[in-house]
DNA sequence: CTCTATGCAAAAACTTTGCAGGGAT
DNA sequence: ATCCCTGCAAAGTTTTTGCATAGAG
């Protein structure tokens, strides 16, 4: 608990952000979920900020995404989605549930592009349907 | 002109939709720019109807997306644009200007899944820099 | 002590809904 | 003639902004 209050408090800190307790609470509702949404990142933190303003958590999302620290997802038809930048990776979204799971990279993915496109990043989705839905 | 009409009247009727002025409108100014996201398709339109209704753009934008004949791209940080459905391609985003770029799919994409994980599809995204932005 | 973050309220931006009249099949 | 579509207005949702106070460095 302690050690990694501290971890998220440096993680702030060296990205040139304040660490307070609502963004280390945030970090830590990111860590156990994987990936949440605005709404169910506010409703975890009003269990420990009662007072907290939505407005607070939509300013910190925008200052950590702004400093690297989470990243976006974007899912089709459905709620963006937040997570701690770590390491790339890719994405399997269900289209049942709409749970956001990180999956491996694909290896050698070669993208043929038009002269004169520079590419920085790419990016892999995948949908389908997760292990628990497939029970069902 | 009067075959494009008819060409997207058709496709209109053959997913079960009623054909109107204002959808074939619609999808031909996606076809013109290619991927453009609500108020261009709206500021667009109104050249020609100037009285439609921005409730009617969003109203046959969700009609056409249920219908699968558009579909959303949903861009990081940017706001999601439309295009036709087509064959199955990727995109290019450039983080430069926002314009996406259709470019062909990758080849043999492998991709390790966890077991009990079923795929329907994948999808892969690029972002980097366009040939017009990168002259500057 | 200084400067940024927080909480609250209000505003802005974005999207959907209900309804009456008009148009497509 | 029927049923869907359109335009308008209103409501709903989501996100941002301004400001006074509190808190971090």
């Amino acid at each position: 608990m302690e050690q990694k209050y501290i971890e998220y408090s440096n993680l702030l800190k060296q990205n040139d952000l304040k660490s307070t307790p609502q963004r280390v609470a945030m970090l830590g509702i990111l860590e156990r979920k994987g990936h949440a949404d605005v709404d169910y990142i506010y409703n975890e933190i009003k269990k420990d900020f009662v007072s907290i303003s939505l407005a607070t958590v939509y300013k910190n999302i925008n200052t950590m995404l702004e400093a690297g620290i989470i990243q976006e997802i974007k899912v089709p038809q459905k709620k963006s989605k937040f997570e701690i930048a770590k390491a790339k990776h890719s994405h399997f979204v269900c289209e049942s549930c709409g749970e956001v799971y990180d999956i491996e990279e694909p290896r050698n993915l070669q993208i043929r592009l038009p002269e004169g496109f520079h590419p920085k990043e790419a990016s892999v989705m995948v949908m389908g349907v997760c292990k628990e839905c497939a029970r069902s």
